[in-house]
DNA sequence: AATCATCCCTGACCGC
DNA sequence: TGCGGTCAGGGATGAT
């Protein structure tokens, strides 16, 4: 599922391929996945006709990241949220959708064409959605939005500021690392993977790790999303970059998806628990 | 205010 | 082969 680094990635190539276009036309094929202010689960046709009207002929003029959301502003101050939760894709091809041979499966439910190319959105399971708004103000009052912590990778996420986001919270690490108010972007994968690099179980509460801990959590957190982004992200189940291929860092995971196999830095069995309602995997021996 | 449970959805997988 | 059941999961929302 894609989290921080798949997003960012996502929103590089975006970067480089949609800046500047202009959107000539949208269709969409399921209504329900567009909404705009207000209650996200209030979705209708009306409002799908309201996102077509509302940004038909916007120009794109910069590509942002926020947490997991994809942030598509236009010239006019317009703005175009993304969420692509778990199976949420965007693909973009140079060509416009009469000269593509199958521009449309199954699960593509959006389309946008644009002055050069065609931005395709598909969806499986549908648990994403793309959210437009007049302006930044809107923006900043939309549910996406509120109560997001700092980016993992900006100046602002600081040890200081890390571990006063722990302090008292007597919840557990894992829910909290999953609640995206103490750390923005992270999910299922790079908490367990972050939470194993810093020999830290799942079920500590968070008010119970001690300074050398926040601090090895803090370090291998920046460490893990780091070397994700420069490796393109991780494909697990149908995370697909812009140009629909695969990023690499599958390939590393020491123990998302490794339950029942061998630690690899003591050799003990890997276990796998329900935590905060996520499949938790985590070494029983060296995760204090 | 903080924490928890429910729900949305499809495909993959399993046992019969 | 087909069918029903189970699981996977981010986070908005409403309940406690």
């Amino acid at each position: 599922m894609p989290e921080l680094p798949e997003v960012e990635n996502l929103r590089r190539g975006l970067e480089k391929k949609v800046l500047g276009q202009k959107i000539k036309k949208i269709i969409i094929r399921r209504a329900k996945l567009v909404s705009g202010p207000g209650n996200l689960r209030v979705a209708s046709k009306k409002k799908a006709k309201e996102f077509i009207r509302s940004l038909t002929g916007e120009t794109i003029s910069r590509m942002d990241r926020r947490a997991k959301n994809l942030i598509f502003r236009f010239k006019s101050g317009k703005i175009l949220l993304a969420h692509l939760k778990m199976s949420g894709q965007f693909i973009y091809k140079d060509d416009k959708p009469f000269s593509i041979k199958t521009p449309e499966g199954k699960h593509t439910h959006i389309i946008f064409e644009l002055s050069k190319g065609t931005l395709f959105y598909n969806d499986i399971r549908t648990f994403g959605y793309l959210l437009y708004f007049p302006n930044e103000q809107a923006l900043g009052k939309a549910a996406p939005f509120k109560d997001i912590g700092s980016e993992p990778l900006s100046a602002e996420f600081t040890p200081e500021y890390f571990c006063r986001a722990l302090k008292n919270k007597k919840t557990n690490i894992k829910a909290l690392l999953l609640g995206q108010s103490a750390v923005a972007g992270l999910g299922n994968i790079y908490t367990d993977e972050a939470l194993f690099a810093a020999r830290i179980r799942p079920t500590r509460l968070a008010l119970s790790l001690k300074p050398k801990e926040v601090n090895n959590l803090y370090s291998a957190i920046k460490k893990i999303l780091l070397k994700t982004i420069q490796l393109g992200g991780s494909s697990v189940d149908t995370y697909r970059l812009l140009d629909e291929s695969r990023g690499s860092f599958a390939k590393e995971h020491k123990v998302y998806g490794r339950a029942g196999e061998k630690c690899l830095r003591c050799g003990s069995q890997l276990i796998s628990k329900k935590i905060a309602g996520r499949t938790t995997v985590y070494c029983p021996n060296c995760q204090k």
